[in-house]
DNA sequence: CTGAAAGCGCTTACAG
DNA sequence: CTGAAAGCGCTTACAG
């Protein structure tokens, strides 16, 4: 007969442990008070209320017995959490990785803690969405971070996976006005600021890599685009649009590059994008920048490893994580956010040049 | 005179919502049951104890009101959070992202969250380390998985941030029989097969690229590169510490470029490290398999964006997560995991070549 | 300045 | 098969 359940010693041993850990009424009990002073001790709300020798003696016992508050209790008792759920496309994406890093910190700065999971929307990966809902189903959650995505996505996310449906909500890089507040970065004037770049170097006839996911801000960055080339007669451009990887960004490039006319500059709508664009045109024996231009967007690690460095416009990924959380933490506390924008930066480096002599 | 507190009505409000969301006693006055029973038929312990027809008023009870379990009441009643606490060098860093979604998706499986926050041993930031501690101060957790660092800084961080300093633990990618249960890469074969490689290719002058940062996984790699050259005498090597930086590493690269016998292959233990080697490497107009041969390490996005193509070491960044979270999980249930150790694999590519003809 | 008491929303023996 | 009750550990009026 095989063993049925795991073996109980250490198991039994463990629960012994944590019934064991202190709570305040044993600070209370050590320090000779009642419950509610160690409570208003630690709570910093003492003064003008408990005298300093007590605070002294509750303080010394909390010490000795090295106490720390249970959180449950706490959040049971208030209500609330402290904890906001962040949900993105995918963290393996360090642009996602730094938006992460603003938002923890300034949760941080206002106490609360962040928990993040990638959501099921994603783009550019290799695995299958797994059980996102899980990750969130025993989670006590205040407000809901969400960054990239359609609002309804998301809203349909939640409804299958939120303690409570209508958490509130702020969305990042994501359309304005569609229901939540956003904070954004100002793609539009990036992209803006890159075509004018472009166009005063002399550029005319485009090639354009976007990225097959319908998001806002590829969006975004399509009409800012349009937009920038309107006032200027005489220009063309091809599009392409291609999975979110190197290779296939390069495959998509190719076709580009194969046309009887080919552009003489590749105006990619991500970085990834732009070093797919590298490899078809290296492939091809062409030079960057002398024979083409080519132009990345968001900034991110990658832009600075590939030769030569690429002119793209820089995104605060993560000073829109920080942002986005000040935003929602003011939601928390009744005030209504305004939609926000970051600005972007173009960055020119060296893969940007006026075209080659004549086409 | 200046107004003092935030608008009150909108926060009014918002507690009036939370505080009417509906709880379990709400779900057993709408169905004539006790809370009791609604329990039990949520947590799925009715099949026997209670009869099909009240599951079923129950059910539909709690779907008209659209009833969610508060978990912070569970976790009071259950001494447990299912919430663990990852802590890794930065989330910026994509092997970290990855190590993240595998340790997410195994906690789910399992029924667990993941809460992260960056270590502020964290290097190769532009930050200041922020405070961390409160990002957990407020979460209610049962363990820790911590990646990547030292057992006594991460002790350290742990005694000055955590509800429970001695939460159970396990340590990814850390030094083996310090103290917790550890799970790692085999880094140690990885390079095993790299430095093979290199000297069947012919190269018998090495350069080597570290950073400067003193964890066991580059202690690791520089003790596997160590032991596969014992063997193989007429080998030279000469070493350059560096910051974990893609420009830090390039201006390393030069140094050792700059010998009377420079190396024929650079052998760089990290892809970031390498990636920098590879613009030293052109600036000096020398051919990258061709004149130098250059290898990376942990194979992440950056080893295929360069070119050429890098040959790296691929680390399991995504399992390496799933199968700490489950040794975690399993030491939390009473089990004693096994120090592990997941194979990580060499990938040939375009970067390594023979020497040329004569030095 | 301090304490006794209620109650947040669950789950789980226990009694019937 | 079902319900009444206790209690997890806090915080906060309330009373003194």
């Amino acid at each position: 007969m095989p063993p049925t359940g795991p073996p109980a010693d250490p198991a039994a041993a463990k629960h012994e442990r944590t019934a064991t850990r202190p709570t305040s009424k044993d600070v209370a009990k050590l320090a000779g008070v009642s419950q509610s002073t160690v409570s208003l001790v630690h709570a910093g709300k003492w003064p003008g209320r408990v005298s300093e020798r007590t605070v002294r003696a509750v303080n010394e016992a909390s010490a000795a017995l090295g106490y720390r508050p249970n959180q449950a209790a706490r959040h049971l008792r208030l209500g609330t959490t402290r904890t906001v759920l962040l949900v993105v496309p995918a963290l393996t994406n360090p642009f996602f990785g730094a938006v992460h890093t603003g938002a923890s910190e300034a949760a941080a700065l206002r106490d609360f803690a962040v928990v993040v999971f990638p959501s099921p929307v994603e783009a550019g990966t290799e695995r299958a969405p797994f059980a996102s809902p899980f990750a969130a189903a025993h989670t006590a959650l205040d407000a809901v971070l969400a960054s990239s995505m359609a609002y309804e996505s998301l809203a349909e996310l939640l409804a299958t996976t939120s303690p409570n449906p209508d958490l509130p909500l702020v969305m990042l890089d994501s359309e304005p006005g569609a229901g939540p507040p956003t904070v954004n970065a100002d793609v539009a004037a990036g992209m803006h600021d890159l075509t004018t770049h472009l166009l005063g170097l002399g550029h005319r006839r485009f090639g354009r890599l976007v990225p097959d996911i319908d998001t806002w801000t590829f969006t975004a960055r399509e009409n800012a685009y349009r937009a920038a080339l309107h006032g200027m007669p005489g220009t063309r451009t091809t599009t392409a649009r291609t999975a979110f990887t190197v290779h296939d960004a390069a495959r998509a490039a190719h076709a580009l590059l194969d046309a009887a006319h080919p552009p003489t500059a590749l105006v990619c709508d991500d970085d990834v994008l732009a070093a797919g664009a590298y490899k078809a045109v290296r492939a091809r024996g062409l030079r960057i920048p002398e024979d083409i231009s080519v132009t990345g967007f968001d900034d991110l690690l990658i832009a600075t490893v590939i030769e030569p460095e690429l002119t793209t416009v820089r995104l605060p990924a993560h000073r829109l994580g920080a942002a986005g959380m000040s935003a929602l933490l003011d939601l928390l506390d009744g005030r209504r956010p305004q939609d926000t924008s970051l600005p972007g930066e173009l960055v020119i480096r060296r893969s940007t040049a006026p075209p080659p002599p004549t086409g």
